[in-house]
DNA sequence: GAGAACTTGCACACACGCGTGCAAGTTCTT
DNA sequence: AAGAACTTGCACGCGTGTGTGCAAGTTCTC
């Protein structure tokens, strides 16, 4: 009565497709279901016997995206505003090669519930993390706070796509440093708070 | 022999095509020739009486704006590169609506010869105001100069993009201010850079 | 007012991309 | 090996957008 669980292939022609669907669509959210079809190795008729609709599928790509964002902010734990912001940037930087597209979109266009929905998590947080830094006048407080975070957002896609121009090696600490930048840090004091933040990272 | 000169109304509405082009193309690039034509009170047909297709509709309005920024940018006066890069920002503000979707399209979609074109000389003076920068130790010198113009870059656009949504007041001073925090200057530096600006600007 | 310039509306051909049906394969699973 | 699951390739129909031709307007210019 209980039909049979879906074959070992199939789930591994599934997971292609969201794996090329990420790649193709961080790069033109309007690519054809053919490439994206071709990049993960199938035809274009085989995607709809995993997904309903191009939609359906390009749904899943950011659900899949957005999911490990959530899990990359995951616990923050208790610490100056400044450093908790450090540290999201440098999380989130661990998490781009999935997060990328769903970053943008969640930015540029006005993707439906899902992406919203998964990134609002963050989005409160970031507000919160800034507005105590913004008490604290370690922040620039010459603009509305709502300002700030909505440059902050846009400073952390920055560093993504210009990471692939420069070499990668400074690309993790940038995820540091441009966004509290971008905040009003100067970029020593950011320099040194990244510094303290990796010190804590390389101890856990 | 001569042929007669083109029509007084004709020349108008080649004039509300790249005006509604401008800012059809700045919502979508993609935005169909139906809708840029009856934004300008025009029909689809009538557009090929002014442009031979849809790209070359595209690249007048590119163009256009392109030229807008290169006489926005004009001549800058000689002075200390923070202030130089300040001015510059409000330089491209006051050019903000014709130059949104061209300064856009220059960063994002690798767009053919104009806009790059037209871009390469604020690119070139941007490049030299921040090495300039560097080796004075006004800026960030833990990335390249080349990773901080790229920024820099970016910044400009994300308080374009970011402008809309906050109130419009700040948003000239944010012009000023963000790209300079981009580039690793603290808020209350940028802030006093922007203040000396926005005097000698009064001044003229 | 006459004639040229411009616009309109319709027609069509063309290209691209999506979603579907179906027959003929290939590949896993038991 | 047998059968189910999955993939392929081709066939459509549908929708949207571009570029063109042409006859019938409208509007400017002299």
């Amino acid at each position: 009565m209980t039909p049979r669980s879906p074959r070992a292939d199939s789930a591994r022609n599934r997971e292609a497709l969201l794996i090329a669907g990420a790649e193709a669509l961080r790069r033109d959210i309007d690519a054809p279901l053919e490439d994206i079809a071709a990049a993960a190795g199938l035809s274009r008729r085989a995607v709809y016997g995993h997904f309903p609709s191009r939609e359906a599928l390009v749904d899943a790509v950011i659900a899949r995206g957005a999911e490990r964002i959530a899990a990359a902010v995951g616990p923050l734990n208790e610490e100056p505003p400044l450093e908790a912001l450090a540290r999201l940037g440098a999380r989130l930087w661990d998490a781009v090669v999935d997060v990328h597209a769903v970053a943008r979109m969640a930015l540029t266009s006005g993707r439906t519930s899902t992406v919203a929905y998964a990134m609002n998590p963050i989005r409160r947080r970031l507000r919160a993390l800034l507005s105590q830094a913004a008490e604290g006048g370690l922040v620039r407080t010459d603009i509305p706070v709502t300002t700030i975070a909505a440059l902050v957002e846009r400073a952390a896609i920055d560093v993504l796509e210009v990471a692939d121009a420069s070499e990668p090696g400074c690309s993790r600490r940038l995820a540091m440093t441009h966004p509290l930048c971008a905040a009003g840090v100067g970029a020593v004091e950011a320099a040194r708070i990244a510094d303290l933040v990796d010190q804590t990272e390389a101890a856990a």
